[in-house]
DNA sequence: TGTACATCAGTGAACGCGCGTTCACTGATGTAC
DNA sequence: TGTACATCAGTGAACGCGCGTTCACTGATGTAC
């Protein structure tokens, strides 16, 4: 045996991870497989040998951000297990941070790919549906109430936190895009407090 | 004179009209010139008679959204100026709308192209701008209260609007798909009574 | 009214470039003996 | 322990294709006389 298995893994999760961050920064067709290789330290034809295209890699690196940073998504990391409540009020707050908003490398990728996503294949939406289910879960969970109205209001506070930010992150007026970012969180706040 | 200006401001306006219909369908790096063209009765080389280039185009497309079926955010179309609150609470059925979810060619560029204006020309964001600032003001008009309540209020319908269509446009399940776009209607209706 | 002319919207071949993917190969690694 | 070997991750040249843009040309149109 060539290498071992664990370092064929190891290559291909710096070629996503490098991906993930690439596809932040440029979009899906502002990428090329010559730069993802090349940012993992490896050259072009390599590609070929983890992933059967380009579309596959897109798949993984959106995927791939559930593992990372948003794990916490899954975890409830660092939440207190008798205030279920502060998992929903430290996501919204971290979705809805100015750090989330300037942190282009790092973002939620419903954020910076959403047509992207919309426009690519049936495994990349898959992944991108994974990442709201995950937030929305982490949101009903720690909100009192019934089942059906726990997941209504999760459902309000993912649309807003998403849409705040992919808007915030749209206009070029940075003013009214930080304007835009506080009055979502604030008013995710509010919801958060009324149940 | 060889043909009138009437004639080629209409050409122009017939290739933004196309353009803006294939931006929705494919985004920015899916559509090409020739299609454009295709679509509009001419060929390839013309095109740089009415545009310095592909960006130019983009942003006049999006920007022609306002002018076309997004008319309605800035005249108030067919509201009783004794009822300015049903400006608001139109156009957000309006923008939530199954029909606007199903309307892949006719929908705002605002759902379709996130990603595509974010990593566009100073002049397309510029354009994204104007569309969100128009759909804004909308809101605010028809809102009771203090000018700033109303448009931290309206800020707040935006960002639910643009960001449940986003999130119910990129979901491979359309019965997940379907209960957001619901969920965030419903909302923003509570959030319009409070008023 | 008819005709010659100037303008410029529109044509379509060609250019240059970049990208995704393929492929024959190289050489580092773990194993068998 | 040392050596020959098989495997396959990684290399980099090459291919094929498509796209944005350029450019010399064409011909439809309105105007001047």
């Amino acid at each position: 045996m060539p290498y071992s298995a664990q370092h064929k893994r190891d290559t291909r999760a710096r070629i996503v991870e490098c991906a993930r961050i690439l596809f932040n920064r440029h979009g899906f067709e502002g990428v090329t497989i010559d730069m993802v290789m090349e940012d993992a330290g490896l050259t072009r034809g390599g590609f070929y040998n983890h992933f059967r295209g380009k579309e596959e890699l897109f798949a993984a690196a959106v995927s791939s951000f559930l593992m990372g940073r948003g794990s916490q998504w899954r975890a409830d990391v660092g939440v207190d297990p008798n205030r279920p409540d502060q998992a929903a009020s430290q996501m919204l707050a971290g979705y809805l941070s100015p750090e989330h908003l300037d942190d282009v490398d790092g973002q939620c990728p419903m954020i910076a790919l959403p047509s992207d996503v919309a426009r690519g294949s049936a495994d990349v939406q898959k992944a991108y549906q994974q990442l709201l289910e995950g937030m929305v879960s982490v949101f009903a969970r720690s909100i009192r109430g019934a089942k059906r109205d726990r997941e209504r209001t999760a459902l309000v506070l993912a649309a807003l936190s998403v849409g705040g930010m992919v808007i915030a992150r749209t206009l070029p007026d940075s003013h009214l895009a930080e304007r835009v970012r506080k009055t979502a969180f604030e008013h995710g706040r509010v919801v958060l407090k009324e149940r």
